[in-house]
Formats: structure tokens, sequence, C-alpha cells
DNA sequence: ACAGTGACAACAT
DNA sequence: TATGTTGCCACTG
């Protein structure tokens, strides 16, 4: 359990601003939060959220609407599968192709703007 | 302290 | 277009 406020954690706080129904890209959050190289430490952090299923702290976390910046679904571990996450899309309205494509010019989240990103890491 | 790891991204063939 | 390579970053043992 991490009581400081480090780089995993501000992950969780922007993924949990994902509208339903939309979805951002890994490089993006990475952009939001001031470390514009960190997407694969981005991947990580979602990544770890599978070691935390079942904790109440981290099941409002809508991992499933983050994908890479081409628009595709990138899980490739056998702890959740990529056919999951298209699912879980699918149930909020996002359109989600057999080759787990997703068409970005839709779906794409605005982002956040960097006032309201300082705000939420306050 | 240090090397390994990965749900990325950009660039080069 | 489709692979392959390289840079990156935070976390872990």
């Amino acid at each position: 359990m991490t009581t400081t406020k480090n780089f995993y954690e501000q992950v969780y706080l922007i993924v949990r601003r994902i509208p339903r129904g939309q979805v951002t890209s890994y490089g993006r959050i990475a952009h939001l939060l001031g470390s514009p190289r960190a997407a694969r430490a981005v991947g990580y952090a979602l990544r770890a959220l599978g070691d935390k299923r079942g904790n109440p702290a981290y099941d409002d976390v809508p991992w499933q609407r983050v994908i890479n910046s081409q628009g595709r679904i990138s899980i490739t571990n056998r702890q959740t599968t990529a056919h999951k996450q298209a699912e879980l899309l699918r149930a909020e309205g996002v359109v989600v192709s057999e080759g787990l494509q997703i068409d970005l010019a839709i779906f794409l989240w605005e982002g956040l703007h960097w006032a309201e990103v300082e705000k939420l890491l306050g």
C-alpha cells in the first residue's frame, strides 16, 4: 500500500476522469502528468491494477478506457485479455472493431487543461 | 545501488 | 503498410 502520491496514484487520478464512452492513450496521460516520455510507465501503472483487484480503493479506475496511440488495445498479458477490455468498452458504447481498433476521431477524450490537472494532483 | 521489466511511442527500414 | 529498433520512465527484487 502506497501512502504517498506517487506516479501510479497520479495516473489513477487522471484515468478516473476519463468519461464513460471515451478513450485516451498512455502517452496522452503521461503528457498530462508532465512526463511526456513516460507512456510506458503509465501502462505499467495500469497493469499493476491487476494486483489490486478486490481493493475498493481501485475498483473505480476505468482502466479499459486507456489504449495506445494508434487507437488499438494493447493488452498482451494473461491476467487480463484484450478481448475483455473490448467487451468493457463496447458495454459503454465505444465501437471496437474485430481487430480491436477504435476510431479516435470519434471516441478520443479531450483531456484536461493544465489548471485542472494541477488542482487534481494538488 | 543496480539491472531487469513492460497494457508505450517515435522512428527507421 | 508492416516489422524491427531504440529511447524512456517508474517500479521491483
